[in-house]
DNA sequence: TCGTCGATTTGAACATGTTCAAATCGTAGC
DNA sequence: GCTACGATTTGAACATGTTCAAATCGACGA
């Protein structure tokens, strides 16, 4: 009933080839004849299996969300409070694309190109924002909140993690500690904002801000990412 | 003294030339063949003008970027308030763009590209950015506020203003209304949470966040924005 | 075993950004 | 007017992502 190599086997052998060029001589510098010589493959058999050379880092992309999604709930499992819990967040994530900082690059490539399917916003990408979104609520748990902010904050974790891995694109330090300091201060330091938020003062006008945001179309429903990641992961 | 076309004249007209083919077709769909020949030259008298295809876009940017510095000082000139100043400096900005969304998207394509001449946040930007700060320090002139205030909120104007264009790239409502509507909403909001920032409970957190940004070299130092744009302008 | 049909593979061909050695042009100095 | 030299122009050639018609493979029914 199986084939030695179905078609998946092969598919997966030429995207781990690829990432491996990609991550060994970045994204750019690796051309898709050299990806097909190294699985073993023609240049045509090589397209057979991803449309297009970033369709590879597409693939790239929502194995990374799947596996952030696996590992932020296995911290989850540990964690004692929230703060432990945004850390496991904001943690696991860089920890998955600590080694890939050459490849991000043609992730961001087309974020603001609204007709291209790995664009940050577009509908081909919405699964992808919606997996990570859906991360930080489960961070945010049962915490108690008023419920316009309990379905805002998420989207803005999230994309406090957009730019984060932005400037992890640019960070040149070791390890990326850059980055990781950077994720450590924002943490408690949103926690602070959290409880802000609880004054009247401060509340009013975050209202408003949230209010607008929602009228942007910047804050999907918060049904879409909740539902998700329930319905078991990959094969 | 004069040719009758200088090297900049033939630059200026195979640069207009490509903008009229890019705004038409857009960026990825104008071939540099196409612009060679509807300026008259062969390919490689194009590539002598400009060294690359999104050099094009650089020196576009370049142009933006000097164009907002004017208009932006027209509009201060009449403008009574901070408010009005904010929506001078945002609008101008959004009027320059408005026609060039199918450009722009070059200009975000290489934002994440540490390595790209067209990088977001490297070298050869940076000039850029700091024109593009200098506008929003400007409109903000002689506001009081705490000195580390003073110098951070022009880059977080700056870090919306970025925003916005992005926003505005995905915006297909008729004349970008809701980019627009954003703008609009963004503005009174920034000022209450201005007003806010001299309430201590709130002020804290803040100066914590500030001295992480700066840590992070995410604001970048004041007097480099501050002293640009008074040396002339163009030609 | 043979024929058939879909899955897979192949490599040539194409489009397009970019490079470059050679040709041409224009002018300054004689 | 002539020459030399730098500025400009040219088009062929190259690299690389992508497409595609044709070849090959492999399993299944007859």
């Amino acid at each position: 009933m199986f084939k030695s190599t179905s078609k998946d086997d092969t598919r997966a052998h030429v995207f781990n080839t690829a990432l491996a060029l990609f991550r060994e001589k970045g994204f750019n510098e690796t051309t898709m004849r050299e990806v097909a010589k190294a699985s073993g493959l023609s240049l045509g058999a090589a397209y057979y299996y991803f449309r297009s050379k970033e369709d590879i880092v597409g693939a790239y992309y929502e194995h990374v969300q799947i596996e952030h999604l696996r590992r932020a709930r296995e911290g989850f499992a540990d964690a004692r409070n929230l703060k432990q819990r945004l850390e496991v967040a904001f943690h696991s994530k860089l920890d998955i694309i600590a080694d890939d900082r050459r490849l991000l690059v043609a992730l961001f490539r087309y974020g603001g190109d609204s007709e291209h399917p790995l664009s940050w916003f577009g509908p081909d990408t919405q699964r992808q924002r919606d997996l990570s979104m859906g991360v930080f609520d489960e961070a945010l748990s049962d915490e108690k909140l008023p419920a316009d902010l309990r379905d805002a904050v998420p989207v803005m974790l999230w994309a406090m993690h957009m730019g984060l891995m932005l400037y992890m694109l640019f960070d040149e330090s070791p390890q990326q500690q850059q980055t990781r300091k950077l994720a450590d201060q924002a943490i408690p330091l949103s926690l602070q904002m959290t409880k802000l938020l609880r004054v009247p003062l401060v509340r009013t006008p975050i209202r408003k801000a949230l209010a607008a945001l929602l009228e942007a179309d910047l804050i999907p429903p918060a049904a879409r990412w909740r539902a998700l990641g329930t319905e078991g992961g990959e094969a």
